[in-house]
DNA sequence: CAAATTTTGATACATCCGTATCAGGAAAGG
DNA sequence: CCTTTCCTGATACGGATGTATCAAAATTTG
């Protein structure tokens, strides 16, 4: 097998491990048994312990940012920004097996970026960037290709910005109140229902 | 010294050390040191780790709601939702290093959550809980004293439970944003001013 | 086939961890 | 004072962890 798919291999079982257990469950010898390999072998790539959790979280980040590239962009066009935003809110929310590994993930990885601002601080606040960005893009492009409203301001980019970090951070949140149990799909479905309902005069007619 | 106030030195050490370094920095003879203690001491309270981070965990928990329940309580009557809401945007968001810390510590213990669901997992519900109902509470009641507008219904209790866990997401999202440093306080205080203006014809005329 | 690359085996070592065990010292309250 | 409560010291054990080392095998590649 070629070392770059080896590489691969190796950190998708440190995600499997994040996913399951958090950071404490991340020992060389653990990643050793999860990829099905030597403990010599996850030695010999990424030298260090350090070296592979950052190179896992950079590569986290880079493919956590594809995937929504991807998701929207088969999309037909002619969507709103109201419907990109509920787009957003259903696909960012840890609601089936796979979304809640995701985002137990991405919880070792926000704790991670407090005590390691350097590297794991680093790769989280490019998956966060990239994702505003991208967020706050198909907002405008939603609005200007709405069929105009008279009441519907199309976004400048300030406010497509902060309009993207309000979601964003709203969907962090929710996710969280999710996994603790504390709402239940259905409240969620609603939360975001209300909101969606909130926002409606301000991005479509 | 009595043996309360040392358990209570005890867990406030765990606190610092978690805000400071995360779960990975709560050692046993951290701990210690933090609190100017032997190590035979932490042993002697707190048997276990597992018991001693419990139940730092359990008095963050009470501390928390009573901290938010004091800051309401000596407030003047007559403050709309929205002000309750503004209020409780202003608080949550982790602004100065105090309410870092406290942030610090509560992703910690989310993470924490996740790993051990029998203990921390319900801390941390105990604390969305009973947060989650104050500011319920607090939004009813702040409704129902406005003097009533004409276009503001006043909340049921369902309608009031689902804001408040809307408003503690967004409060933990952005909170999260501005920890990373994606967010600075300026854009954050943007972001919540645009989104109480859209809540406005809700809860005030 | 030969050579280069990729993978493993079997250990080893220093370090930190949680926990435990002895005995003994300090302080406080009756 | 003296007994009870509170606290420390020194030390140890078993386990897990990150890292390192040596040689050797298997696999791919030219």
């Amino acid at each position: 097998m070629p070392e770059s798919e080896r590489r691969t291999e190796i950190m998708e079982a440190v995600e499997r491990l994040l996913a399951r257990g958090g950071v404490g469950a991340v020992t060389m010898r653990a990643v050793a048994t999860e990829a099905g390999v030597s403990l010599r072998l996850v030695q010999y790539y990424g030298r260090t312990k350090d070296d592979l959790l950052s190179s896992t979280l950079d590569r986290l980040a880079d493919r956590s940012i594809a995937r929504w590239r991807a998701r929207t962009a088969h999309q037909e066009s002619g969507r709103s920004a109201l419907d990109e935003v509920r787009a957003f809110l259903d696909e960012a929310l840890p609601t089936d097996e796979e979304s809640t590994g995701f985002h137990r993930v991405g919880v070792s990885l926000e704790a991670l970026a407090i005590t390691h601002p350097d590297t794991a601080g680093r790769a989280y606040r490019r998956h966060l960037d990239a994702l505003a960005d991208h967020l706050a893009d198909t907002l405008r492009s939603g609005t200007s290709l709405d069929a105009a409203p008279l009441d519907a301001t199309p976004l400048d980019a300030a406010s497509a910005r902060l309009l993207a970090l309000e979601v964003m951070g709203l969907a962090h949140g929710l996710g969280t109140l999710l996994m603790a149990g504390r709402l239940d799909r259905q409240e969620a479905g609603a939360v975001t229902s209300d909101y969606l309902q909130r926002l409606r005069p301000r991005l479509s007619p």
